[in-house]
DNA sequence: CCGCAAGGATTACGCCTGTAACCTGAGCTG
DNA sequence: CAGCTCAGGTTACAGGCGTAATCCTTGCGG
């Protein structure tokens, strides 16, 4: 299930509240975008032709809603980053930005919170 | 500096070894993807175009080596995927992971250990 | 010096993507 | 009931990407 960036942006609608009509993504999305409403609505159309998004006409409007979770697509990409850039490992993904992106002192503080809980919980 | 994931093949084989000529690259990147010599040579040639990897006319032979460093591409991809996902954030990337795709106890330690030393270092 | 092969550059082409205009059918208005 | 309007669906088009064939050039063998 294949999702290009522009499609994404009406998925980060949909997966923040749902249904929702053409006019309401529209007021999501357009104005970051700055795109068209007739553009919108091709998004809309290619993520209903691959079921990625359903429509349900309610109270005589069509409704739009995710049909794939949000969580799926996220493991997806992150996992498709992972193979291509650090051989499926998320170690040497945070390896990474421990170098080239000094992490902060916060996020460090966050990072071992989370993994002690992880090795507790596990 | 954009790079296409059929690019970014070519990349991985210069960046493991430089420079390369033509049929070097070939025998690193053909088999795995199937691809025919042309293919790889309009690859490079798009590289080159784009300035990502030059050539130096070495022995009578074209050879290529990276321009861009292989730490800043990974850097750009993996910051993007944070931006678009979790919100520019670290810890909830590695967050989803240990949700979603149950990290091994082996990982866990392995990050336990790699944040300890980055609190250690810092 | 002439032709040929190998290497390198140019052109091709179909599919996907971003962006959008146009068409159609169902309900509202006179 | 005839038209108008608006929501929704269909078609369009240019540029990028994956894949490749074709063309050109230059050094080597005769």
């Amino acid at each position: 299930m294949n999702i290009t960036q522009a499609e994404s942006r009406i998925m980060d609608a949909l997966w923040s509240r749902q249904p929702l009509t053409v006019d309401e993504i529209m007021a999501e999305v357009a104005e970051p975008q700055g795109w068209g409403e007739a553009t919108v609505k091709t998004l809309i159309n290619r993520l209903l032709k691959r079921k990625a998004i359903r429509s349900d006409r309610i109270e005589g409007r069509a409704r739009y809603a995710p049909v794939i979770q949000r969580a799926d697509y996220v493991q997806a990409e992150s996992q498709s980053l992972l193979n291509r850039l650090f051989d499926g490992q998320l170690t040497p993904l945070v390896a990474h930005f421990a170098q080239h992106r000094a992490l902060s002192a916060d996020e460090i503080k966050q990072l071992k919170t989370l993994i002690a809980d992880l090795d507790d919980g596990g």
